[in-house]
DNA sequence: CTGTTAGCGCCTTCAG
DNA sequence: CTGAAGGCGCTAACAG
């Protein structure tokens, strides 16, 4: 097996408590320099690599943050990802990332193994809209921080993006443009995210006189397909709507694939003149023909920002505060930004 | 605190050491029925949670295994860890992810880091070219597999495709078209994927009896913007090439980006005549103007077969079998996929 | 089949 | 400033 802190201890001839001391100097009693420089000497030529399962039996704590998404191969996510694991890792934490597999179900067990591991902390991205599971787990003392989506159920912090303000500027980008027929293709009405969207669409158009056509509401599923189907019936009706507002980039691709669809002459070829503008965006943007806005969310700074967030309640709880307080949650919002798609967007506009 | 093995016993009139039995069924004696029904409901009562810490600590095994990758923000190592870790959770076993930042020495740090916290094995995609840190991490008995990329100076069992069938395909489609000027932007030749799917481009050419010019095979980054560069010196040949071979998903993006660029009339405008095979694709392929085909990899697949590898090599770890053995390494390659691109994606083929 | 016992490697009072 | 000693919660012999 590796060298221990006895093996260290002999060789620097000192006891394992002057080791642990020099090893671990957040709660420890001053060592003497030159004691300090024999053990870390001793350390060093032993090759001596420290068990932190060890050190987390005696300390109750092992530096490590788990994440649980609703899954992994999804960019904003993964920006997401990014941010909190840069944010933990400059900061001596290490990141656990699982994934959800878009099942409530799924999460509550996940959630429940992973806290079982002695995580000092909990960063999720709901799959659902409610949140017991994961308010009892707070309630037990766990610190956690909610990203993108506030679930009913759990008053728990949470950082997300400015989606009401997004999607109203989106919006009024399209009405600027003299758009009047405009029709909202949008998610879950349970998702936090996609209702504050909703509801920034409804607003723009209300700021502009205009009432929204019922039919030209479509809520349901958030994925590549639902945009897809959405697309073609829109374009259906008698009287169809010249602008789209598509709740996430999921939607606005099946949205974009259809109107591809619709004539068999590829990417090159004509198509319906619709416009979209749809909420994030990614690489690949540009390349979408009808897209005319995009949001932007700030995902790796949303990771980040949870990221410290995570760790000033891990050290809060260290501290003693005992989080009981329960003002409310405090939820953060992120700005958005809002950029024109024509041949590589340029103009830009903070939400 | 949380309850232990202790309280447990009490509650069940049992010792501790019968409780441990019915929890850990793996190397332990048989138990009597009823007595682990009594174990089992007092452990229920009490809402006993394990505490892994201890068990790692005694067990020398943490059932975790880590996952290092250059980065996070990417698709196909994303589906990768997906599949790694739908693996590895349905063994029991779970995933620690890190990003290595694209470079070599965060790669190191970060491996250090993670081997000190007795994880059970590494499952990594090489930064850089060169892997003896990750050989003597090896040799020390760390379980280890590599993916998508093999390096120098390491002798580690590897998951990745068959990178060279596939350019060899996807310059024979090309070729089978029609086209006889072909050029390959392509990637770091220090990268293992790289070299082998340039030399499944010359291999095509060679076929066919057509010798490259030099000038068209541009190596070097692997990034968006070195696709952009290099389409737009091509195109200012005398002389330009009719058909490119793409390295990599960011390289074609960045190559399709300068074509939109070259006309400024937007996604819809015309364009010059390129025709573009590209290794890799994504949903967005689909909406990538002057690509023809393109050659996608089992990524999810990739994942899953490397998660297996790891697990395997740990309970050989675990039963004694000592890896010194070094037969070699066993790469394994999965088969990719071509498919011709228009309006849509149909005709397929497996390399 | 079950209980007793001795640590796994480290941290941390309590003495010195 | 440093050493000695106990124990974190669990498992794995070894007895019974």
């Amino acid at each position: 097996m590796g060298k221990t802190i006895r093996d260290v201890a002999d060789a620097a001839g000192v006891s394992t408590a002057t080791v642990s001391r020099v090893l671990a100097p957040e709660n420890s009693r001053p060592v003497a320099e030159k004691t300090r420089l024999r053990v870390t000497a001793a350390a060093e030529k032993l090759g001596y690599r420290m068990n932190y399962a060890a050190r987390s039996l005696k300390t109750q704590s092992t530096m490590t943050v788990a994440v649980v998404f609703p899954e992994l191969a999804n960019d904003f996510f993964m920006d997401v990802a990014e941010g909190i694991e840069r944010e933990l890792n400059s900061r001596g934490y290490t990141m656990l990332l699982s994934s959800s597999l878009n099942s409530i179900e799924e999460e509550k067990k996940r959630i429940s193994m992973l806290s079982d591991r002695m995580i000092d902390g909990m960063v999720v991205i709901p799959a659902g809209s409610r949140g017991e599971h994961l308010q009892s787990l707070a309630d037990q003392g766990m610190p956690m921080v909610l990203v993108d989506r506030i679930v009913e159920g759990a008053e728990i912090d949470a950082v997300t993006s400015d989606n009401e303000g997004g999607t109203f500027m989106l919006t009024r980008a399209l009405l600027a443009d003299g758009f009047k027929r405009i029709a909202f293709v949008g998610g879950e009405i349970t998702v936090s995210s996609a209702r504050e969207r909703l509801s920034g669409f409804a607003r723009a158009l209300a700021e502009a006189g205009i009432k929204p056509d019922p039919s030209w509401i479509c809520l349901g599923g958030m994925e590549v397909e639902d945009g897809y189907k959405r697309m073609g019936s829109l374009l259906k009706k008698r009287n169809p709507p010249e602008a789209m507002v598509a709740v996430n980039l999921l939607v606005h691709l099946g949205m974009e694939r259809r109107l591809l669809d619709m004539n068999g002459s590829g990417p090159n070829g004509p198509r319906p003149k619709v416009v979209i503008a749809g909420f994030d965006e990614s690489r690949y943007t540009p390349f979408l023909p009808a897209c005319r806005y995009s949001a932007s969310q700030d995902a790796v700074g949303m990771g980040r920002c949870a990221g410290q967030r995570i760790i000033e309640k891990i050290q809060e709880k260290k501290a003693g505060h005992f989080e009981g307080e329960k003002n409310g949650e405090r939820i953060i919002r992120l700005p958005v930004t809002i950029s024109r798609s024509e041949n590589g967007a340029v103009s830009k506009a903070a939400s």
